[in-house]
DNA sequence: ATCTAAGCGAGACGGTACGTCAAGTCTTGTT
DNA sequence: AACAAGACTTGACGTACCGTCTCGCTTAGAT
């Protein structure tokens, strides 16, 4: 008569306390903050845990690295939410002015952070991998729903919707590198590089 | 009978023993090949010192930090050498092209130390701005020269020799943060990018 | 319909499982035997929770310390065993001899037990109580037997049955508190003392 | 001709900072303290590297354990000092026991100290060693001077001096062993211990 | 030809953070 | 209500580096 009960039992649904979703909550909550008002560099394990009011060994329970709490950050959306997504593709490239401008603008409030994030990106692996999926890939697609409204264009001026997303990735990345007086300092081409690459280029349907 | 003396001591001269330069190409030297071999963030000053058979206190009396041997590594040209020097500026579009990918080839060779390089500048302003004086400077200069040589260009496609090297240096950036195999998993933009960018765009004499 | 059964539950006897008599017993083997294979101050509780196949809130449930699992083991019998039990006193010091060197024999081939317990029995005077009545009082007694049966003796040499037993845990605890190596050079004085206490002290009776 | 120059090299006389003998007196002191206060079990490295003001590594440095510690305590003489020296051996047995009850003064004085150097050598064989050491052989010393100024005794009554030592250090384990409301309840049988071996028991020039 | 101030390699110092182990408590679902 | 399992906070462990501080020894300009 056991036997149908063991069949049951497949499913044990592993005994034993659950995991506190409070505790995650709490240990990715307290990164962020730490890294945005400490930098990446200055923020520790120990740092995070008192102000999580949790455990190291549930820290290290649960993530493998500090690295690895970031790369969370990114995947659980906590860290590049909605500005993101697009607003509503007409193919006019004035929405796809505007929608630039405020990736940008979300880019330039959140600086610190995101500069831990590159900064993480560049010793971990991992961290690269939820950056590219998380803020390289949605731009990826912005660009390509453009580009298949906007038809076709002068070869000339021709570059893929990825290798165009990858051009801003490097263009972000590379200006959270620099220091905010070094950037403002009418000095900027980003703005250019923006308008050029949005009014001007167009996008190959891949 | 002290007052004679003073007034002899015009040029004091630093009496004592001199600065060992042997010390110190043996710290530049062991940071470069440390941070090829374990990555930046695996790098110490206790490994420094013993790699260089050197004190502690005499990378201390002349460095302040870690960051700033690396900048010292990158100022002295021992890391980015001759490969930025254009070759011939002529105004050929094949003559830029070749010296692209000379420097790609080069970055590619040396993605560890860069990767590292880059990953400091993120954390240290002093970093960035060096890295801004051996490499960017440099691209943006010879971007300049070729814009010089090769005459005005239609308006849709004009771009300013320093936004253009700004693009470049982002790519490049962008290229050192992630792995060799996810870049050479035959989807990397960066060919179509040197491409487009050396023989489509035109350069804005600025 | 439950109103009634509880109506009738005058003497309410505790109601729910009743503790596992299965779970008490597991604990306290697990506890002897690994302070005989890894010496008390390795065992851990998870070690014990873990051997004994038991959870560790069970444990904390009815003990209180670790001590107080090895004070029971002490208590339940299952360290000190019959060996302390007198053969048949019949006032002849060949008996005294043979039953003293049966308890020596017995404390050699359970040296790490005993070892540890008397270690504990320094941090925890439940423990050192539970000692003196399973080891230093039954000692005491036998010794009060022999003294009522073998007669007046020398003033010179009374002592007191406490006394003397009191001389001989000293005895076994520092002979406890050194190696075996150290104490089995040739250089051991127990057999002396205890040759000696046997055949030529008289015990007083009290 | 270096052949001359290496044999005087011999003496290479160790470079690099001395050892702070003032970190090593205040580690030394606090570890007494914390005993005293808080019992052995209850002393971490921690407090003791906090009280002393001395860093973790400075610690680990020098001694391999906290059993170590304890054990140089008793190896430098700061915990069994002056008392343990015989004052005037005459062979009078009332120096014999103003000097035997002098030591068991001193233990009493000390008794939490010694309680945990007593459960230290329970777990560290190194530790039972500095006790044999620096208390059963002074112990045995004196007995033996005794011994050779008092003369032949009786044969019933010998005991070698090393015995006789090894008796006084069981008595002086046991009773720390205990409590001292246990031991002070009017209950406590080392005086008359003491009485007997000093005035009745004759020790045997061994 | 000393003297002496600075630089040198070595390495111990007081600390901070690491990543791990165990303590004792709390939660979950089962018996 | 007690149980096995296991996640929780706390705190100590022993280690790696930090940046500073003696040491005893060059080294080289000033006396």
């Amino acid at each position: 008569m056991c036997e149908l009960a063991v069949s049951y039992a497949r499913h044990v649904e592993k005994v034993g306390r659950k995991r506190s979703e409070e505790a995650r909550a709490a240990v990715l909550r307290a990164m962020r903050e730490l890294v945005t008002e400490q930098g990446y560099s200055h923020v520790t394990i120990e740092k995070i845990a008192a102000r999580a009011r949790v455990g190291k060994p549930t820290i290290y329970r649960w993530w493998q690295s500090k690295n690895a709490i970031l790369a969370e950050c990114v995947l659980s959306g906590e860290v590049l939410p909605t500005p993101v997504e697009p607003t509503s593709p007409t193919g006019q490239a004035d929405d796809a002015a505007e929608w630039l401008h405020a990736v940008l603008a979300y880019i330039d409030a959140n600086a610190p952070l995101l500069r831990g994030i590159v900064a993480a990106a560049f010793e971990d692996a991992a961290v690269a991998e939820q950056l590219s999926i998380h803020l390289a890939y949605p731009i990826e697609a912005v660009l390509q729903q453009w580009a298949s409204i906007s038809g076709p264009r002068s070869p000339a001026t021709e570059l893929s919707a990825r290798a165009l997303a990858q051009l801003f990735m490097g263009a972000i990345v590379y200006r959270l590198s620099r220091t905010p007086s070094d950037v403002a300092a009418g000095d900027d081409p980003m703005e250019e590089l923006f308008d050029m690459l949005v009014s001007r280029l167009r996008i190959a349907a891949s």
